[in-house]
RNA sequence: CCAGCUGGCCGGGCGGCCGCGCCCGCGAGAACCGAAAGGUUGCGGGUGAGGAAAGUCCGGGCUCCAUGGAGACACGGUGCCGGCUAACGGCCGGCGGGGGCGACCCCAGGGAAAGUGCCACAGAAAGCAAACCGCCGCGGCAUUGCCGCGGCAAGGGUGAAAGGGUGGGGUAAGAGCCCACCGCGCGACUGGCAACAGGAGCGGCACGGCAAACCCCACCGGGAGCAAAACCGAAUAGGGGCGGUGCGAGGGGAAACCUUCGAGGGCUGUUUCCGGCCCACCGUCCGGGUAGGUUGCGUGAGGCGCAUGGCAACAUGCGCCCAAGAUGAAUGGCCGCCACGUUCUCGUCGCAAGGCGAGGGCCAUACAGAACCCGGCUUACAGGCCAGCUGGCAAU
């Protein structure tokens, strides 16, 4: 493989774009009374996520939460539609499985357990380190819906 | 059984819950996002990383650009011979040289009597012969030596390398000066497609090394790359076409407006001629093109099996199969069991190394992630399997 054409000047991210979904689903109510199981089923809906390069640099102008695990960058795009999430990892953290493995763990976690902290009308960068590979998954969960409910 | 060599292969398995990309069907001539191009959303089914996907080092396909043909020169690459291949710097089989007891492994392996250049340090001398210490003869002085002239190159010493080696003859001392053997050069001829091998005979010995220093010879070579390229295509800015408004004078009309004539208008050099500079607004259409989107995009020098030919690489024939297609980039997250591994304890066998059995703990794997495709090369890699062969030990 060729040196990663240089594009994204050493970010590695991903994302998607749905945007709309679930805001008219109805199912929000009824999920809060459900208990989860311990497999985690995903408690949110899912949140879309970031493609673009131009949302990336848009987001970099937003708040930045620092971490352990991860940088958080959020900006209020000033509508009410579903959040969204892109994630970045730099080739400094490790080499194309490395990174890989830091983006997905960084994705089910979101999937699973942090959509509902994020609130509506935001978009969400976030930014994973090393250490992501080296944490329980609970834990990860767990900071990273700390992290994106707002909580410094 | 131990040690080793070569070739080939695998590179966790089963299961549970929750997810992701792509394809097909349905939903559906629905809704939503978007100016458009186009995309998104549900359910079901199918399918989804590697032997190196890596390094991007060679060779091709494909795309665009350049190019009238041929040659020469320059530059770059390759470099024993034959074969294989689409091609290669690859592969196979030979040859030569080197290493290993051996299986086997390694080699940038054309030309040094075409030319130039270099050969550090040491050494008297580094390529053309020369002579530092030496050896021998003669002469002189003189007495265990010194000086001069001449003859030598055996011995010492330096070095990676010093004009063949050993022995004998020979000599004043020596020397291929002569002889024997070894080495070396030329070489009729023989074998082989060839590299090359063997070699009658001849030669008293000449021709040091480096071409990964320039160079010579032979062969090969247009450039850039899927972020190639094709199509669709905004917003903004800019380009072009058409129409209208904007000028003056006259006429009609209450007005809106209609109509006729004229001149593009403004600024500027004194005026004419002749020049120079500047020129708005509205509407509409056209072309280039950016973001964005779609295609390119996987049926191919394709895999597997059998047969035939070939020592082999490989080729041919027949049959069967279709197997990732992302693009801020899917192929994942968590868990259970098992295998493998490792470690500890106990029992047992053994002099020991260790073997066997039982139980427990730990890890849950190494190197590493398709990015247009294919053939190679190189590099990384926990652990394991199979086959053949070599050298030992034991047994028969």
């Amino acid at each position: 493989m060729v040196s990663v054409p240089a594009w994204p000047p050493r970010v590695v991210v991903a994302s998607l774009l749905p945007a709309v979904i679930a805001v008219a689903s109805g199912s929000a109510p009824e999920r809060k009374t459900r208990s989860l199981p311990a497999t985690g089923k995903p408690k949110g809906k899912t949140p879309g996520r970031l493609l673009k390069r131009a949302d990336f640099l848009a987001v970099r102008g937003g708040e930045k939460r620092r971490g352990r695990l991860f940088l958080v960058e959020v900006l209020d795009r000033g509508d009410d539609l579903a959040p969204r999430v892109g994630y970045t990892v730099t080739k400094k953290v490790g080499n194309a499985v490395v990174r890989n493995r830091v983006r997905r763990r960084l994705r089910e976690a979101v999937r699973v357990h942090a959509a509902d902290d994020m609130a509506p009308g935001n978009d969400y960068v976030i930014v994973g380190r090393e250490d992501v590979l080296a944490t329980p998954f609970g834990q990860l969960k767990a900071e990273l819906s700390r992290r994106l409910r707002g909580a410094r």
